[in-house]
Order: C-alpha cells, then structure tokens, then sequence
DNA sequence: TTTAATTCGGACTATATACTCCGATTATGA
DNA sequence: TCATAATCGGAGTATATAGTCCGAATTAAA
C-alpha cells in the first residue's frame, strides 16, 4: 500500500503542509487536523508528537491548544521531514538488495539507479513547504 | 527495512539472477539456491513457486528435480518480475499521498516526481536478465 | 476555582508482511 | 519395488507497521 516512505511519514507530511497553509491562525487542534486531512485523530496526534520531538512543529497543551509551525516554511524541506520519520534509509539501500555488489562490483544498473535515487533525493531538498501554500497569502 | 520493492521481490530477482547463472546446468534445488544467496530454504522456495505459477520459471519435483528458467534470460527484465510479485502500484502511486492531488491541481513537485519514477520503470524495463550474466559464458 | 478543551504517553489491538513447519505428492534411480 | 530427494500447498508463527483507547497532565477561560 505504501510506496516510497512509511504511511505515518505520509500523514505527517500532509500535516506540516495544513499547519504551513493555517500558519497565521495560531494553535490547530488535532481534531481540526483530522477532520480535513481524513485521518485518524489519535494517529496524526501521535505522528505530529514526532515531530514536536524534533522541533520542527510546536505543541500546547490545554484549551485552545493544538500544533503549529516552529520555523519559516521557507527553511522547511521535504527531506527534512521524511528524514525524521523515515531516517535516510531510502536513499542508502539499494532497489534490488543483491548480496555481492557495491561500487566495486557494480550490477548492470548501478550506474543508472544512482543518478535517479540521486533525483528523487534532491527534489525532496529543494522543496520546501513554503512552495506548497497556494496564493491566499498572509492575514 | 525493504525499500522500494518487497523483500519477497528482492529475493524474487535474486533467484532469477542466480538460475539465469546456472542455466546450463540444469534443475537447481531450493536448497542449493539458499545457500548460495543466503535465503530461508522454504522462503525462496515458495517465492519462486509464485514465479512457476506465472510461467517465467519451471520446476519439477522429486529426485533431482529443482527450479530452471522457463524462458530466454534474454527475453527477461527485471520488470517483468518485479510486476508478478509486487504489481505496478509503485509506478503509479504517488511519493507523497496528498489527498487533493492530480495532474488537474498538480502540487509542486508533481512534474518533477514523474519523470524520476518513469526512469525508474524504464531502467527496469531496460535491463535483461541476461545483462547480468558474467562473462563465463556458455558451457 | 471550576470546567472544558486539549496534548501527552503508555498500552493495547489490527493488519500486512516475513518467515517456518510439515505432511502429501512426485519423480529418480538403485 | 523401494528408498531417497525434491517441490507443493496449507497452515502456522514472528515481527513490523498501522491504528485505537484512555487516563493523566496542562492550560484557558467562565
Ligand atoms: S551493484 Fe548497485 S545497483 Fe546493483 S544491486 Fe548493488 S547497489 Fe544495487
Ligand atoms: S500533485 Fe502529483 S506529485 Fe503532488 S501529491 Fe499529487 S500525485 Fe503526488
């Protein structure tokens, strides 16, 4: 069901992008989150924690609490997030998982597949979660 | 653990390689390929059941039976395979499972993200079983 | 000070994938 | 014909990921 990275690392890339594009109207409950994203409350409750641990959002407990940003969106990678959930195992391991190969040995497609794991990494870089906000701009 | 294709796969592409290796010399047993690859003996066995059912492989049973291609290695790509266990879900689902999402409201790395996973099919499809055979040869 | 709203954290259940076990079946060859 | 060597197939276990539940801590506001 999944495909690149771990469902808990999609949600939570989901969540960063709600939380960037609510990001002038102070703490947003999970339930808020949950509701317009279409997940589970606790599990985005729990994914966010994560990322709370990181310091890359924020959290307040108690009435009017919820999450929000801790940085300028600006600053914020795709990567960045994918690497706190999913760690950087992606872009390590190889597609095939052949026991004897490495630079030394390499397989018919070393050459191809590092160029496009290579790709795939630098998107994520040099994305940044301010990209995603539409034109409703600030205020 | 896995990364792009499921260990299932992995080992799938393994068994291949290493019958496409041992084409010459007939049937080879599931214990034989465990221990070369370092796989479960009943583990590769019923991977490589899934490929008999499909028809890339044969197999024949009692003495001196064991598992043999069932086609040219030359005829073989990695994709064919990877698509008997894992299915193209891969291919066609997106990195980021944005819920809103689609080439009608395209979020900003949707142009980037085909391309790089198109490559990625078309390196697999490209690439022959029978490119992975070292210079040995035949006989 | 009380109430309501919220995160936090731990423990729990569900599901998918990975992997094992074993008996039945099939084939070879002595 | 009989022993041996192998796949086949079904059922089982292990582990990781996904997702739920709930009570305690915290905070804002009535
Ligand atoms: S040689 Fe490179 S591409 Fe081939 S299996 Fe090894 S790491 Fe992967
Ligand atoms: S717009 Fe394209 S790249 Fe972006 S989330 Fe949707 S499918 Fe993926």
């Amino acid at each position: 069901m999944t495909v690149l990275f771990s469902r808990k690392c999609e949600y939570a890339l989901q969540g960063i992008l709600y939380l960037a594009e609510k990001q002038y109207e102070g703490n947003i409950s999970a339930e808020q989150i949950a509701t317009d994203l279409n997940i589970s409350r606790d599990f985005i409750s729990k994914t966010l924690q994560s990322l709370v641990k990181d310091g890359i959002i924020q959290s307040h407990r108690g009435k009017s609490g919820g999450f929000s940003l801790a940085k300028d969106p600006d600053s914020m990678s795709l990567l960045d997030i994918v690497l706190i959930i999913d760690g950087n195992s992606v872009f390590e391991s190889c597609v095939l998982g052949l026991p004897t190969c490495g630079a030394e040995s390499p397989c018919p497609v070393h050459e191809k597949w590092g160029p496009i794991r290579e790709a795939s990494r630098k998107m994520l870089e040099n994305t940044t979660v301010a990209q995603f906000q539409p034109v409703t701009g600030s205020v």
